[in-house]
DNA sequence: GAGAATACGGAACGCACGCCCCGGTTGGCA
DNA sequence: TGCCAACCGGGGCGTGCGTTCCGTATTCTC
């Protein structure tokens, strides 16, 4: 057999990380809705060249937010070994707010389907679980559930640039997930 | 000066109505971003025809869109004479949320520019305000908190079809949006 | 019932975007 | 240094959509 994976040339392997690059920053500036040629001119290349290194513009995208979703499901992971599950739960939301605040696209990124999503909707299950079981969150809450709602949370978090808004809205959505205290 | 507004031939005032209903279905069902061809079809009528009508997509939509909105601010208006300030909030967030249920341009509605909007904001805010001022409400939450909620609310409901769902997201920011009870 | 005004329908246009192609260029190796 | 494979760029294609145009059909008026 031929050899599977022939070294780049310098500057593929240049031109490769300059999409990425621009790319990255785009899709946090615009959301995954940003056109393709905007990376291009941003990278300072032509849009052929986005499609030799990457099929399609899903998985440009999804090769940015692997690195993202990567870091995210490990801390979900950590945090899931705390004490206080309850805590260990809702510090995970609240790192969600944070970097959903300055990146647009993170909504998009914990939805692109394939392994990852699913270890994130794992990570998720297992910090959700925990918590519910020490009596922290609502019973009745799925992870369904709570997929959406954060996915709303970050979409409604973006609605204008207010500054202290994301803040707000996810002390309103944690109250909310929060067990009832009749 | 001429006459300024002849009356509309027969078929033309039946082709109207048409459009108008089949708006208010495919709007209904697949939100703004439905392509007016679909409409046209529905209503057994070219393009040409529901342009004539509507100067363009979007006032279409505003035609269909503010029925709807009028009949949520009548309510909302209704409800803030109510003796429990805190239940009549949490009743027209209820009623917001099954109307959003059957349709899927909820949403988009609320949103729509012009004197309406402003109207639904003032009257979403005199909800706000006066729950607020009864205690039922977390006293940081501003109006613009709300709708952003709210929006992201009825985006997040129409996730999946899981039946449920919407009720369970609403009991969730519901729960968020009350006050403290330490 | 005939003529004129009005309305109809759907083909055509413009635009934005994802994606592909190919003539020209560049980098690595002998 | 010279050659060739690898790579580049950006123009071009296909698609989906909002919008417009114009030849034809329908309605109103007398």
């Amino acid at each position: 057999m031929a050899d599977p994976d022939p070294p780049l040339r310098a500057d593929a392997r240049r031109n490769r990380q300059r999409v990425l690059q621009a790319a990255r920053e785009v899709f946090a500036e615009s959301g995954f809705g940003a056109p393709l040629d905007e990376i291009a001119a941003r990278a300072g290349v032509g849009a052929g060249t986005v499609y030799r290194h990457f099929a399609t513009k899903e998985a440009l995208f999804e090769a940015v937010a692997t690195a993202r979703v990567a870091d995210l499901v490990a801390s979900a992971q950590r945090l899931a070994t705390r004490a206080d599950p309850g805590a260990a739960f809702f510090d995970f939301l609240a790192q969600l707010g944070a970097e959903a605040e300055a990146k647009r696209d993170t909504s998009d990124a914990i939805a692109v389907p394939g392994a990852l999503r699913d270890t994130m909707q794992d990570a998720l299950s297992l910090l959700l679980s925990r918590a519910r079981q020490a009596g922290a969150v609502r019973p009745e809450v799925t992870t369904a559930d709570l997929i959406s709602i954060i996915k709303g949370l970050l979409i409604a978090a973006h609605d204008d640039a207010e500054p202290g808004r994301p803040a707000r809205l996810l002390t309103i959505v944690i109250a909310g997930l929060r067990t009832d205290r009749p």
